[in-house]
DNA sequence: ATGTCCGTAACCTACGGA
């Protein structure tokens, strides 16, 4: 079984790729971020034809996240709850797999107000994941949080930045005290293994880049965790996303 | 080097967001 998650800076520009990325690998399911479409606007037909059942929850301009399996697809939420709620988080039972993909917001700078809000979705995000811990989950997306410095490429550059702070970071941790298992950490717990490089400076040609794209597995699924592995090879194609794909093999 | 890319509104360029 495998699942990947990858956040495509918009559906829009990026169908081909995905599409060419779907019949190229062997995806069982795909969790989407970023899809910046409206519900009208998501190639349902499209992923059809590639064999996807596919869950959206669109908002437009931006956000937009959504779930695509071949392993069946049983829709379980497109919400957290929170009030006046962005479209970040959809959740479906894929087979004998409950999936989640998020899009943690961004949160801009720490003395903004996005910040906060992202905070407090995360400390939702936790509490869902709380009632959840039992089943077999994968919670999976871009959390825009490093968890450690070791997934920073210089963390000198991040001094009173976002992504990185003890705040971020300890909202996101909240899922290995709940029992979640980061599965790029469980099978390689020294390797940096970026999963985004900014479009600017040249950035992914310097390996200045960041992880985080995140798989977090329930406990029943961590002794199945197999493989993870970071897909630079669709990142270094024509109008890339400036996030690679990360995908999860399951025994 | 605020150096790129995306969607939108409004127009052939700017802007907000990331």
């Amino acid at each position: 079984m495998n699942i990947v998650t990858w956040n495509v800076n918009s559906l829009t520009a990026r169908w081909d790729r995905v599409s060419n990325f779907l019949s190229t690998r062997d995806v069982d399911i795909l969790l989407i971020q970023e899809t910046k479409q409206n519900d009208a606007k998501f190639p349902t037909a499209g992923f059809a034809e590639l064999g996807y059942e596919t869950y959206h929850v669109g908002q437009g301009q931006w956000n937009g996240v959504a779930i695509a399996s071949r392993v069946g697809l049983e829709r379980v939420s497109g919400s957290l709850g929170l009030p006046d709620e962005e479209a970040r988080y959809v959740a479906a039972r894929c087979g004998d797999i409950t999936v989640i993909s998020v899009y943690v917001p961004n949160g801009r700078s720490l003395d903004n107000p996005h910040y906060a809000y992202k905070l407090d979705w995360l400390e939702h995000l936790a509490r869902d994941a709380a009632t959840r811990v039992a089943d077999d989950v994968v919670i999976a997306g871009d959390f825009n949080v490093a968890p450690t410095d070791l997934d920073v490429y210089d963390p000198a550059d991040f001094v009173d930045a976002t992504h990185v702070s003890d705040a971020e970071r300890r909202a996101v941790s909240a899922l290995a005290d709940i029992g979640y298992v980061d599965a790029q950490r469980q099978v390689d717990a020294t390797s940096p293994a970026f999963t985004w490089w900014d479009y600017r400076q040249g950035a992914y040609r310097r390996n200045r880049g960041l992880r985080i794209d995140l798989l977090w597995c329930s406990p029943s699924l961590a002794p199945r965790i197999d493989a993870v592995w970071v897909d630079r090879e669709e990142r270094e194609e024509e109008k890339p996303s400036d996030h690679a794909p990360v995908a999860l093999r399951l025994n």
